[in-house]
DNA sequence: CAATGACATGTCAAGATTGACATATAGACG
DNA sequence: CGTCTATATGTCAATCTTGACATGTCATTG
């Protein structure tokens, strides 16, 4: 599974909370790999039974802060050697299959709210991407996904004004 | 859930057996929304008990022809009308995030191998975009899908480059 | 000082997904 | 006639994911 890996992938930076984990979760890694809270907490007392996290701290609200064990890091290492499951889901991309069922108006106002929503996911991405230079090595591999969601959204605006265009022959 | 919506809206395009779903689902929608014969099948029965769909024939080998009942279209056009969900989960995605832990020249290598399914997805994609000209609604529709995904494949291609120099100059 | 919102952790049932196990037939080829 | 492959359907346990339920704390603001 890709969510334990990612857990102490990111406890391998620096120490955090399960809070801490499901924020970052949010800002970054949910646009590749959405967690909620039902699942990590489970899963850190998994991996911290399993030893490759351990619990460095507290914080207030009965806060736990952990870290990645050596063991957790040489875990994330040879997933990361494994090859990646390429499958991918999308609800969305999915409906487009379905479009012709739709009358060409109701498929317009499906693609423009697409269009809208890359937009907007865009303009979210650039203004992280100006936020700040990255210096670390780990901040250098997420600018580096952050490029990749980059480029991606700007082939689907792209592709969703093309797309407009296209059934509005439809009708 | 979107795997049975789907099902229906194949359905509603022409009558196919289980396993035709099956390879239609390899061929085209498992891009979007990949889905085994362990999970079709359980699904299919599902639907027929709904009357969402119903069984139309028989084939060789104990073959089930369905086809979408009017309940199933319309079922299939109001969850065309609500709001895609729209995380999206990419294990290969994901990893970006990652590289860091890696050594530059094994990170060079997972984004090589990256941009080479990227290539050969990208072929596999023009090959059919070239195959026949779209006549039909739902030819349509799968036109504007495989669109979407050469402009993806050519945007994660340019990114996949782009990265492979950018970690190169991590050494 | 009371209310609110963000912080913080947890459980659980229902549903979705995977991968393995299981079985059988039709057609093609040697 | 035997073998192999593609066709064809099914089940099941394990695992993953979701959304709801549940609880409590800290800091801010009115």
């Amino acid at each position: 599974m890709s969510l334990r890996h990612a857990l102490i992938g990111v406890l391998a930076d620096e120490p955090r909370t399960g809070y801490g984990l499901l924020k970052h979760f949010e800002q970054s890694l949910a646009y590749a790999w959405p967690a909620s809270h039902s699942q990590i907490y489970p899963e850190l007392a998994r991996l911290l039974a399993k030893g490759l996290i351990r619990q460095t701290g507290a914080g207030p609200r009965g806060a736990r802060v952990y870290e990645a064990t050596p063991d957790g890091l040489d875990e994330v290492c040879r997933w990361l050697r494994t090859e990646p499951d390429r499958r991918v889901r999308s609800d969305a991309a999915l409906r487009i299959f379905f479009l012709w069922l739709l009358d060409p108006g109701e498929a317009a106002v499906f693609l423009a709210a697409e269009r809208d929503r890359f937009r907007t996911l865009l303009a979210e991405l650039e203004r992280i991407e100006a936020e700040e230079e990255p210096r670390t090595p780990k901040q250098r591999a997420y600018r580096v996904a952050l490029v990749g969601g980059l480029l991606t959204l700007r082939a689907r605006i792209e592709w969703a004004e093309w797309a407009l265009r296209e059934v509005e022959a439809w009708r």
